[in-house]
RNA sequence: GGUGGUGUAGCCAAGUGGUAAGGCAGGAGCCUGCAAAGCUCUCAUCCGGGAGUUCGAAUCCCCCCACCACCUCCA
């Protein structure tokens, strides 16, 4: 089967087949920099890496994504922090990669800015002026969405719907516009502000002009698939078909795919309700591949609900892929082995209907289970058993898969926040005494440390010969 | 008001006509001086409600109920 795409514009699932045999062109939504990144920037990222590996499969992928780096927020932002724009920017796409490292998403192939596509822009607003689309007023350019007859298409939405279940929404303000959803495709400068010089004098780019000049520099005047949060359906994407279209006269995307929300117990994740969490808040507590498991656990079309129970299950489902996957080491011998190929075929069926990866990820376990079996009977004492050649099969699967999902199991940058190398002499010192205790058959005593060291977050586990390793309550790995 | 979506065990979540995947939590047993960790087994006669089509429906049709998102910057 091949690989089926629910297309957001034609709101059902169609066979994806490239423009050009073998290669994809994909664009990504990308952040406006003036803050750290948040959950939802997480999944939407998570998601589309995801997306961008499964391609990777069968294709050659151009992943473009942009930066918006001119926008009211950076603007208004660096004014109260009393940066310079630059610095702010650069401040937080630093901030962004490091975030989308630790989660283990691949950089883009591109990261185009909307300060240095200026040109283009401009470019693309006189044409649309001179066909009579985009006009002039009080300084600042709008778009003409009436001279667009398939405006409202992608979600679904028609002019007349809209205004008249606008009630009120719709900003009334702009004395500029000539027709309420008409949007801004150029604004002009006011004093103090970051400005360009353009045909229609100072002034700054609007905000959804940039992805239409930006895949038309990038990619060319049709991509394949063009992606992004739900949010960015309406209006954004709308803006960006009107913008595009009527000046090429292609459709700008053949797939448009849109990712779910993240809610925070319950509710929308949002800075009034003071439930907003940032992914670096959520990688101090939690472990990224926990994180990104708990992502694709979900179909990326459907909301899902950041609780703490659903991160704990999420961190228990990685630490069974993590033991599985450690448990290569005891297959060194017979590595790498061939994938069972009955089981790539499950996987491969989940991930062509539109992304299943909750199935792509039970997988996973299934494939888990026996390795992480083997890992635990020979680290608690046992020898290995069973059959050697299978084992390292079932490791080279599900090495395949996981990776294919973005899962990373080596890089000690994806381990837990790191901390300070700390003095562990004193639990060392405690097993010590508590084995001293053991051998009295003082086994209050015993009790009495495992108890003291249970209290302060360390557990014990005694292996057979008298060996006692420990662990912190919230580690994987256990140490001597 | 418009548009789209969702409702499957305590929780997360697959399954879209052939008789309920998987995970978490829970329960029992094994192991242990006691534990921990682990291992083994177990855990929805039923899929929001009602009516219908069918030999057969969580899956298709109709009606109803509930919840959510978008329609404004937003991943």
């Amino acid at each position: 089967m091949p690989l089926h795409l629910y297309n957001s514009y034609t709101r059902c699932k169609q066979p994806f087949v490239p423009l050009v045999a073998g290669a994809v062109s994909l664009y990504v939504c990308g952040v406006t920099v003036y803050d750290y990144c948040h959950l939802g920037h997480a999944r939407t990222y998570v998601v589309w890496d995801m997306v961008r590996r499964y391609l990777a499969r069968r294709y050659s992928v151009t992943l473009v994504q942009n930066i918006t780096d001119i926008d009211d927020k950076i603007i208004r932002r660096a004014e109260e922090r009393q940066v310079a724009m630059s610095a702010l920017v650069a401040e937080f796409i630093a901030a962004y990669d490091e975030d989308m490292a630790r989660l283990n998403v691949l950089p883009a192939d591109r990261y185009p800015r909307a300060t240095e596509s200026i040109p283009q822009m401009i470019a693309l607003i006189r044409t649309l002026e001179e066909r009579g689309i985009a006009y002039a007023s009080g300084g600042d350019v709008y778009y003409g969405v009436q001279a667009f007859p398939r405006y409202g298409q992608l979600s679904g939405r028609s002019l007349s719907g809209m205004q008249a279940g606008a009630s009120g929404r719709v900003e009334e303000g702009d004395p500029f516009k000539r027709y309420p959803l008409d949007f801004a495709l150029w604004k002009a400068a006011k004093p103090h502000e970051p400005a360009w010089d353009s045909p229609w004098g100072r002034g700054r780019p609007g905000w959804h002009i940039e992805c239409s000049a930006m895949v038309r520099a990038e990619l060319g005047d049709s991509i394949d698939i063009h992606a992004g949060g739900m949010d960015l359906q309406f209006p954004h994407h709308e803006n960006e078909i009107a913008q595009s279209e009527a000046v090429t006269g292609q459709p700008l995307a053949q797939f448009w795919l849109h990712n779910g929300f993240v809610n925070i117990d319950g509710e929308k994740m949002s800075k009034s309700l003071h439930n907003f969490r940032t992914i670096r808040e959520i990688l101090a507590v939690f472990h990224p591949m926990a994180v990104r498991w708990f992502i694709l656990q979900a179909h990326y079309r459907q909301p899902i609900d950041f609780t703490e129970a659903a991160m704990q299950a999420a961190t228990k489902s990685w630490e069974s892929l993590w033991d599985a996957w450690r448990c290569g080491v005891l297959l060194a011998e017979v590595l790498p082995s061939s994938p069972l190929p009955e089981v790539i075929a499950r996987f491969e069926a989940a991930m062509d209907d539109d992304l299943n990866t909750a199935v792509a990820l039970a997988v996973l376990l299934e494939l888990a289970k026996p390795l992480r079996s083997t890992w635990h009977r020979v680290q608690h004492g046992g020898t290995l058993t069973g059959d050697r050649a299978q084992l390292a099969r079932t490791w080279q699967t599900l090495h395949e898969i996981a990776t294919d999902l973005g899962f990373c199991f080596s890089d000690p940058e994806l381990k837990p926040a790191a901390t300070e190398p700390e003095d562990t002499t004193w639990i060392e010192t405690l097993i010590a005494h508590r084995r001293q205790a053991k051998g009295d058959r003082n086994y209050a005593e015993a009790d009495r440390i495992r108890q003291e060291l249970g209290a302060r977050g360390i557990t014990l586990i005694d292996q057979p010969g008298g060996v006692t390793l420990w662990r912190r309550s919230d580690a994987t790995s256990a140490t001597k």
